[in-house]
DNA sequence: GTATCATATGACCAGTTGGTCATATGACCA
DNA sequence: TGGTCATATGACCAACTGGTCATATGATAC
């Protein structure tokens, strides 16, 4: 947590630290990241820092925590539409609400696909947030199994790892492939991740 | 490329410095490692891992080389096994090549998963070794949808970095829950990553 | 004015990094 | 024996790390 005087900074001052934090982090993984570099990139004095912060780890964990808020956020609006939906709605919905986050805030997918990259934090992190695959598909894909929407004889804890997998993976992608705005080409990278899960990869119908 | 210095060494000597830098490359990412902790657990002076290697660069790209290497006769044997087989056959027997590779040699594995995470190598990473899904993945999955295994309305790319990026997840998983061998659940794990790939999720048949 | 207070600063610290180099070792040969 | 050569060594280096702290600033209160 910052400390107060952190929160009494004016906004402007503020939000300059974050976006300085929020680059370093997403560009190196948490040994790498550079305190020096932050500073500098905010226009702050390495003092003023520690002023705000309590050390590093705490600068990192604030900024976890806000990205894992807003996407909460909007996982539980998610749900909240998707009540009464079947698995594979649900799914559908998260997974477009996932890929919208990585297009619209590129820098959260960036520093949440780091998290688990250093040991010094690995432990506190899972701690903090759980694998969020567990804790999200697993109860997910077990109701779907006991009201027969989804085949029985998988590895419950496997399959919620592969979702999560491949929704960090997409997102990666459609960060590199196309950095800008492009709803058409998001909605065809949707359709395939999404028919994967659903249907396999194998041509159907017509004979065959 | 080491020095000829390092070939000449005694085989036990080249063995105790490689197995230090695997450990040590396989447990952190390319900057958090540190030579003064790899010469330490080889037992050599750090004057002499100089002798041997350029630079720290030169020692990582010669795991990453031989990793790579082992790798590619494996696949290769994998795909001369399989030259006339059909995608999904093609598809099985490599998952299954891949996930006992990642049981006998964990490190391997780690190893590679951490290649991207540091920018200072990242690119010359991607220049040696491409995108592994790219190369791999890619032309086998265009020559099923021409020949209608697979359906055609797929984002082959996406598709292929989610196979990468599965069977990643797939290896981590089972390093992470059965350290020891256990043949009976790699089976299982093999057979929920491979039915997800050929079929889906969705329950099938028996009405509905 | 002066005292008080929260905030800002950057020189400074010990520790670590990747990398160097003068020196030592010891095997082989004359 | 003395000379040559490949190899081994660890003290040493500059650069950087996360973190500290005495000092400065400047607004507020009296």
């Amino acid at each position: 947590m910052p400390f107060p005087t952190f929160e009494n900074l004016p906004e402007e001052k503020k939000k300059r630290i974050i976006d300085a934090a929020m680059d370093e982090f997403s560009e190196n993984s948490y040994n790498a990241a550079s305190l020096n570099r932050i500073v500098k990139a905010a226009g702050i004095s390495k003092g003023s820092l520690y002023q705000y912060f309590a050390d590093k780890r705490d600068l990192y964990f604030f900024l976890l925590d806000r990205i894992a808020q807003e996407k909460l956020k909007l996982v539980q609006k998610t749900a909240r539409d998707a009540s009464h939906a079947s698995f594979f709605e649900v799914l559908g919905l998260v997974l477009q609400t996932a890929l919208e986050l990585a297009r619209t805030k590129p820098r959260y997918a960036l520093i949440a696909n780091r998290m688990l990259d250093d040991r010094q934090v690995e432990e506190e992190v899972l701690q903090r947030y759980g694998s969020s695959s567990d804790s999200f598909f697993q109860p997910l894909l077990a109701r779907a199994i006991q009201q027969g929407e989804v085949k029985g004889d998988l590895d419950i804890e496997l399959v919620s790892k592969l979702l999560t997998a491949c929704m960090l993976a997409t997102g990666e992608y459609m960060i590199e492939k196309h950095g800008e705005y492009n709803e058409r080409e998001a909605e065809k990278l949707f359709h395939s991740l999404f028919d994967l899960f659903e249907n396999g990869l194998k041509r159907r119908g017509s004979g065959e």
